[in-house]
DNA sequence: ACCTGAACACCGTTCAAGT
DNA sequence: ACCTGAACACCGTTCAAGT
């Protein structure tokens, strides 16, 4: 009957069974739990209460809302960076090798959470300034301090800043989406599940169909990663 | 109390007194206009009908469900793309040409609709290789077309497709991201209207607020497309 | 042929009541 | 102190009934 070490910081598969205690904490991960499995469209308070063996109205003692309970959720899952052995708040060997593991970094996570990117991606940030997906003062603060200490004027940094982050949110958002396809039509109950029609109209379409189907994400990642660094480079002066 | 030429393929107000006959493309268009001013959340199937003068059940003779209805209207803004007299869907003064008139007509419909934006992108597409923003088989066609035609090889034409679309998604949706923060927060009912806090933590943020505040997107939006053209060019051959 | 009323199975959220 | 039952005001969607 006893589980094993429950306090473990990953995100567990939450059992009707196991009665934690019910804090804020447990809630937010099983409701990340609930988006890796089923989608953010099928979570409801009710069925998420269900799925801690709770009624749902409790949960509101711990939550405010569904909208704050999305928000922690994504907050819960960028703070698995801090955990990632491969990411650095500071740079060991130069701004590159920092950019390049935190970009690394957001795409495992990325790839670790498909349903809940887009959430990371969409949701408002607390302030306009704030760009996904490096959502958190922490980090944004950890990169504008790894680059300007490296040399960076500051509206070197800011720019990088910028441009590092529509980067990511572009490639992780597409890569996350084209994954999702292949995951599960839970999320479109709808007409969306339709086949590729008649295709005869589009003779380039047609003829490359085979090359656009091809997953190539993973490269252009690297390419286009190290394009951007180079051409950060040159913001140095 | 009669209407203007109605048939404008604009987005215009529908208010409750114009009984128009009630189509599919008045209901889209009613949506879409739905969404701009009160956002995606507020729109139900029951207000929408009453933004019409009729009754909700009466949309479900037209249109088969709200998740269609959504698809339907992100469907609607992107043929706008048809009607934009900037932009070509033959390349007709070469593919730089081609691509920067393509970007800059995407990126005025996504500046007109800053809530219906984040649709476009989110969307799950009818094919995995059908990326956000172009989400049409029509404009992938005439993309493909115009860099085949202009000496591209075909796996340089696909790259480049990609390419384009992952730079355009990432920096339209954090250009209407920041837009929307301006507009209004009917969107967010909740906690994250929070003022930002406490910046003391976070120095380099504190030190560089102003620059972080300013609003350089157009600027971004030139510079980061022009890269891309150049960076593109290396791969015909 | 097109719209409607009533109904069903859900929602998020509140609050007095229970333990 | 924490959870619950019942209730409120909404949803999307179906379908028999009205015109």
């Amino acid at each position: 009957m006893r589980e094993s070490g429950s306090k473990a910081t990953q995100i567990h598969t939450h059992q009707p069974s196991g009665k934690t205690k019910l804090d804020r904490r447990t809630i937010l991960e099983a409701g990340a739990d609930f988006i890796d499995q089923h989608g953010v469209r099928e979570l409801s308070m009710r069925r998420l209460g269900a799925a801690l063996g709770v009624e749902a109205m409790s949960l509101y003692r711990h939550v405010p809302s569904r909208e704050n309970l999305l928000d922690g959720i994504v907050e819960l899952i960028m703070d698995q960076l801090y955990g990632d052995p491969e990411v650095y708040l500071e740079p060991r060997n130069g701004w590159q090798d920092y950019l390049f593991r935190l970009a690394h970094g957001l795409r495992r996570m990325a790839l670790a959470h498909p349903r809940i990117f887009p959430l990371v991606a969409t949701r408002p940030p607390e302030a306009p300034w704030v760009r996904p997906p490096l959502r958190s003062l922490r980090w944004i603060d950890s990169f504008l301090g790894a680059l300007t200490s490296s040399g960076f004027r500051p509206e070197a940094a800011v720019a990088a800043y910028r441009a590092f982050s529509s980067f990511l949110l572009g490639h992780l958002l597409l890569e996350v989406a084209a994954l999702g396809a292949e995951i599960g039509p839970v999320e479109t109950d709808d007409g969306q599940a339709q086949e590729t029609g008649d295709l005869s109209e589009y003779p380039q379409v047609l003829q490359l169909q085979d090359l656009l189907s091809e997953d190539r994400s993973a490269d252009e990642f690297e390419e286009s990663l190290e394009n951007l660094l180079e051409r950060l480079g040159t913001l140095i002066r």
